[in-house]
RNA sequence: GCGCGAUUAGCUCAGUGGUAGAGCACUUCCUUGACGUGGAAGGGGUCAGAAGUUCAACUCUUCUAUCGCGCACCA
């Protein structure tokens, strides 16, 4: 006996881990060399990148034991496996986690030493320093950050890198005691230089296909984080606020009849009804304080209909007005500098307040897209009223300055007070001066030194019978990260275009977004509707932060020309602008490349920083080398001469025919193993009379294949070409220049699906221009499979992991990051990332909240596995793992969950004790290798293949709380509960059970990574470690041999009977009981019903009818219990209701049966059931009786 | 407000158009050999509510309620 009596997690775990991670277990080559797998079938999955910030928590545990889970089954299948972990850089959650520390006084040291002349003046004892001088400056501490940012940005992004580094080792190490596989020698951060490089890349190409833009644009601005905020990442949140809703009247200032196309007289009556019915408008806000942004005043027709009072009017002012013949004008002298226009819009809500809206594009959304539509070209530019710091701009007059909230409080006064707010429509007049109440009267300094509560008290007080509404309540847009109110302002920042056809593919973004969705396969399926839904309603993606962290764009601007640093899009970029009195070819002011410009000039870069999701938009591509710069053959593509073309090389060769009228290409790849035919079918074809290429290409397939819908006289042959290779040219990229576009990315799975198509032989077939060349690819990969001393597995990831299989994530992302993935690669590549999209449960607390940093409520997982153990908090978490749901693990529930799995742990261990202990005692047995099956072994092994079915339906749907279930159900119900006490009986069959239940090992490895390699080890002995096994499918079959009259299934129910027996008289359970049986079959089992039933059994010729009678399928056992009864009165009542339940189940069924339309609708087989289910329970009434009957006759005794 | 999901035993969750399931918890009992991190037998649910479709509804449809999530938002 070399086991424990019971498995100690704590003893193996750390030791298993480093083993593993000494073995490279996560490196696919070193399963690849071991013959895990023959390298042909591509696993792969990208890690989602977890931001640095912080420890990991239960939700990065969880993605991340599914997909250590994923890999491992993968694996296991021969898969070539491919788990590539990655960091994320956290744009601005890192730059406000490091701002913290700053604050804090973390790099105080650091900071003083690198910036001479740089002073920390502590005030108190024991705190950080609350001021710091600097050459005569004085900086507060609160200011430290920012200033560090703006003066010493070098010095910042040094004291972030020195935390990233450390945060980096230590989520690593974390990772790793969860068992984590991935392959740490890929790993990328999204800082790291090829990261970089497909920024760059991405970028340029962006900006080339003219998707990239920088304008006026109304965007989420953080008065807190100073930059823009994306509205679908949850940087957004809303909250509930109450601010007074003020009424106010704006008034009439100027009418004019542009254009003099209204007579004279006309428009005099107009002007006067106007002046007459609309001298005021009343509009009403809850920020006052946009006053000065205003540009229009939006009414309602219907409300203006109602104002002009004289119908005959009224329609023909809104006609005018909506044709641009009439303009009417409103100011409010005390505050606004310019007029405001009158506008008619539908989409004003006339029954929400009056019905009339003011315009403030610079603040509001629906504000800003009624100027784009109504009022863009009259007013080119709006004016804001409140800046970037959130306080009111220079163009507010006297209220410049003044943060938003003070001065709302000034201007409801103001308003108040020269009379532009109505009273309210019934004031009480009557009761009016008796019910106010006394309070003391302000002077505005001494208002302004309440906080803003306190000052709308004064004012509701102060002016009751104003018509100002001082609870409104309505929602305001927050900060997530600094809880700071967000305002709606124009800011020139940089945008990808979703809606501009990129020049390369002839299509936008959203387009290719919808095409990836469309081919990605969704878990839960829902999620492909709301991707759908969310591309199909997508904004152009705002792109740039002012932030310091992050991605730099590749951007240059010439100062000596563009002092400016004006932007242009990639369509300007040939044609000349005129600046300050010059006119300069756009080129010459503006670059956009990766390396510093060559070209004189004052070269400055452009400092906004990319969003971060800007990079991890392109995660499956910097991860898997798109940008290919280790490739170590160089590829180029040459047309086809007959110099240049040689029937022993393994040149693959392709026709390219072009059809104008469909935009569509045939291509026409040879493979290198047909290299004669393509000789012949490029060069050699045999042409008829007046027949060019084209037409003998389809000659030939008409005649091969009887394709005639074609017409080839309209086609144009674009070309023969062969693919060329030489040595590394150390060349930067692979690519193909090919009517000098360049395409980039082969790809292996069209390499597989060509040859299988095509046989390993010429194939032809028509594609779109956009999929031209991934279409050529096969031809590619096919010529780099071929080259001496090169494996496939050498090249860049890209050539043969993509597209990846699955994507793991929350489904709080899925928008933000998930589809745009799906985006951006099928632009990249013409193919999705991946083929699956599993969204994760949402691990709940205790009480169903969500986990989070700021509750506490998170469940620690490097505690959880202290406590119990990795293998216990895997099994826990993916027994939860069913797509899109939620799955509550805190707390005690946790600590339940976790206990079953530790149990579950221990039992597999015992099992394997047990049977090392079998084999010790019955050493003849084990090691007789084939012994036929038994019965029971036969039904085990059946147990088992279903199993291993089930298993490998629910990994398809990812459905993993499934497996978890049968494996646990399989190891302890059936296994561990009847094959092993079976096996106390049959030591024949030991070797048997060890075989099966080392299968058992293989199968859960995935699902207990460790235990199952500590038993592969010491109860296996098996040479290698298990991660390198391979798991065998057939093994099981193999041994299945067709079941008929496997009688152990009823063996087991006889022996549940007879326990519930037992139960049912209170017998003492280790009291023997006599018992007889007329079948022959029982008695074979003899031994199993003494161990198990406490029964001995022998042979009679009648069934004893004085005994208690079991019966089950043709199995008689009639049990002598007259000596164990102990309350038959009890058992008796307790009986009575078992008849009644079956008596009701019987009428049911009764009644279902004697209904004629279900006899007459019903399926055959449900009636047959029914039937049959009837009998059963019939059987089971009779059952009772003769034990009622049993127990009656001795309840005297 | 719109959309999505959930609502099944005390708890955590599976499940299915044709007699309600698991684990934990609970009750009673069992301890000298694989395992007390164990074994046996039990109790416990009008499957949130209502209506509809159906021979038959926990399951399908609609509505309602509650919870959660996502999106948007009203001056």
């Amino acid at each position: 006996m070399s086991l424990n009596t019971s498995y100690q997690p704590k003893e193996y775990e750390t030791s298993i881990q480093e083993i593993w991670q000494k073995a490279g277990v996560g490196k696919p080559e070193k399963h690849y060399q071991k013959g895990q797998n023959d390298g042909k079938t591509t696993h792969t999955i990208l890690m989602p990148p977890p931001n640095l910030t912080g420890p990991m928590h239960a939700g990065h545990s969880y993605q991340h034991y599914l997909m250590d889970t994923l890999s491992r089954y993968n694996r296991q299948r021969g898969k070539w496996n491919l788990w590539y972990p990655g960091v994320d850089h956290a744009g601005i959650q890192l730059e406000g986690v490091i701002s913290k520390l700053i604050l804090k006084g973390e790099f105080d040291s650091i900071i003083q030493e690198k910036l001479t002349g740089l002073d920390f003046i502590c005030k108190e004892h024991d705190k950080v320093a609350s001021i710091i001088e600097f050459d005569g400056e004085t900086i507060l501490r609160e200011d430290l950050h920012t200033w560090l940012k703006k003066n010493h940005p070098d010095l910042w992004l040094e004291l972030a890198w020195s935390k990233v580094n450390l945060w980096r080792d230590n989520q690593k190490q974390q990772a790793q005691v969860l068992g984590d596989t991935p392959d740490y020698s890929r790993q990328l951060f999204t800082l790291d230089p090829k990261a970089v490089e497909m920024v760059n890349l991405a970028y340029i190409k962006y900006w080339e296909d003219n998707l990239i833009y920088k304008g006026a644009y109304l965007v989420n601005w953080s008065v807190g984080l100073q930059t823009a905020l994306s509205d679908v990442a949850g940087e957004i949140e809303y909250e509930t606020k109450v601010d007074p809703f003020i009424s106010f009247y704006y008034d009439l200032e100027e009418i004019n009849f542009p254009g003099d196309t209204v007579p004279e007289s006309t428009a005099q009556i107009l002007a006067q009804t106007i002046q007459e019915t609309l001298s005021t408008i009343e509009v009403s806000t809850v920020r006052p304080e946009t006053i000065f942004g205003d540009v229009a005043i939006a009414v309602h027709p219907k409300i203006l209909e109602k104002l002009i009072s004289e119908k005959k009017f009224s329609q023909q002012i809104i006609d005018l007005i909506e044709s641009s013949k009439l303009d009417i004008y409103y100011k409010i002298a005390t505050l606004n500098k310019f007029k405001v226009k009158l506008i008619i819009s539908g989409e004003v809500d006339p029954d929400f307040g009056s019905g009339a809206l003011k315009i403030t594009p610079a603040s509001d959304i629906t504000d800003y897209n009624i100027w784009k539509k109504y009022l863009q070209n009259d007013i080119p530019v709006f004016p804001h009223s409140i800046d970037r710091s959130g306080r009111l701009s220079l163009s507010c007059g006297d209220y410049s300055g003044l943060s938003v909230q003070t001065a709302r409080i000034k201007i409801i006064k103001d308003l108040i007070e020269n009379g532009q707010v109505p009273f309210t429509i019934e004031p009480d007049l009557e009761n009016g001066e008796s019910e106010l109440k006394e309070f003391e009267v302000l002077t505005d300094q001494e208002l302004e030194k309440l906080d803003y509560k306190k000052q709308i008290e004064y004012l509701a007080q102060l002016y009751p019978e104003y018509k100002v509404d001082w609870n409104y309540s309505h929602n305001v847009s927050i900060c997530e990260r600094t809880k700071t109110v967000i305002e709606p302002l124009i800011s020139e920042e940089f945008f990808l275009s979703f809606e501009n056809k990129a020049i390369s593919t002839g299509k936008n973004l959203q387009q290719h977004g919808l095409e990836g969705v469309g081919e990605v396969n969704f878990y839960t399926p829902d999620f492909k509707d709301r991707a759908t839904n969310f591309l199909e309603n997508i904004h152009d993606w705002c792109i740039s932060r002012d932030v310091i962290w992050g991605h730099k764009m590749p951007v240059w601007y010439n100062l000596d020309l563009n002092s400016g640093k004006l932007f242009f899009d990639f369509n300007q970029m040939e044609s000349e602008v005129e600046i300050e009195g010059q006119n300069h070819l756009v080129a010459n002011l503006f670059k956009v490349q990766v390396d510093k410009p060559t070209q004189p000039g004052n070269w400055v870069r452009e400092e906004k920083i990319l969003d971060t999701w800007f990079s991890s938009s392109l995660w499956p591509l910097s991860t898997l080398n798109y940008p290919a710069t280790q490739l170590p053959v160089h590829i180029d593509v040459q047309e086809v001469t007959t110099e240049n073309i040689q029937p022993d090389s393994k040149d693959c060769v392709f026709v390219i025919i072009h059809n104008p009228q469909t935009d569509q290409f045939l291509i026409q790849v040879n493979p290198q193993d047909s290299i004669h035919s393509t000789k012949y079918h490029l060069l050699g074809r045999k042409l008829k009379a007046g027949e060019n290429q084209v037409a003998g290409i389809f000659r030939e397939l008409e005649e091969e294949a009887g394709i005639t819908s074609i017409d080839p006289e309209k086609l144009k042959f674009v070309g023969n070409y062969k693919i060329i290779r030489t040595q590394n040219k150390n060349n930067k990229e692979l690519n193909i220049e090919l009517n000098s576009q360049i395409f980039y990315l082969p790809n292996q799975d069209y390499f597989d699906s060509w040859l299988d198509s095509g046989n390993g032989k010429q194939t032809t077939k028509w594609v779109e221009r956009s999929d031209l060349i991934a279409n050529l690819i096969p031809a590619f990969t096919d010529l780099i499979e071929s080259l001496d001393g090169i494996e496939k597995h050498d090249l860049p990831e890209i050539f043969y992991t993509y597209p990846t299989q699955e994507l793991t994530t929350a489904k709080e992302i899925f928008y933000v990051w998930v589809v745009r993935m799906i985006v951006l690669s099928k632009y990249f590549t013409g193919q999705i990332p991946f083929e699956s999209v599993v969204i994760t449960p949402t691990v709940l607390d205790e009480t169903g909240k969500k986990m989070s940093k700021s509750l506490g409520n998170g469940l620690d997982p490097v505690e959880a596995i202290s406590n119990y153990s990795s293998d216990s908090l895997r099994l826990a978490m993916m027994a939860g793992m069913y797509p899109n749901r939620n799955m509550r693990l805190g707390g005690d529930i946790a600590n339940r969950a976790m206990e079953k799995y530790r149990n579950f742990g221990n039992k597999i261990w015992n099992v394997a004790r047990f049977i090392e202990l079998m084999e010790e005692q019955n050493p003849a047995d084990s090691e007789v290798e084939s012994k036929e099956l038994s019965d029971a072994s036969k039904w085990i092994l059946d147990k088992f293949i279903s199993l291993e079915d089930s298993f490998e339906k629910e990994v398809l749907s990812y459905e993993l709380g499934h497996i978890v279930d049968d494996l646990y159900n399989f190891l302890w119900d059936y296994f561990a509960n009847w094959y092993v006490e079976y096996l106390k009986t049959e030591p024949s069959q030991i070797s048997f059970a060890r075989k099966l239940f080392t299968q058992f090992i293989k199968l859960s490895h995935p699902f207990l990574p460790y235990e199952t390699e500590v038993l592969w080890k010491e109860f296996v002995g098996g040479n290698d470690l298990l991660v390198f096994e391979r798991y065998d499918v057939n093994w099981s079959r193999s041994l299945q041999t067709p079941s008929s009259n496997n009688d152990f299934e009823n063996i087991v129910s006889l022996l549940q009977n007879i326990r519930s027996t037992r139960g049912l008289f209170a017998i003492d359970p280790a009291g023997k009981i006599k018992a007889t049986t007329t079948s022959k079959k029982i008695l074979e089992y003899q031994q199993f019903f003494h161990l198990i039933g406490k029964v001995e059994i022998k042979l009679s010729d009648n069934s004893n009818s004085a005994g208690y009678l079991i019966k089950i399928e043709g199995h008689d056992i009639s049990l002598d219990l007259l000596d164990y009864i102990q309350d038959p009165a009890l058992e008796i009542i307790k009986t009575n209701k078992q008849v009644d339940n079956i008596n009701k189940q019987i009428s049911i069924i009764d009644k279902t049966l004697a209904n004629p339309q279900f006899i007459q609708k019903a399926e055959k087989e449900v009636i047959e059931q029914k039937n049959s289910d009837l009998e059963s329970r019939k059987a089971d009434l009779g059952n009772l009786n003769l034990k009622l009957q049993f127990l009656k006759s001795n309840s005297k005794v």
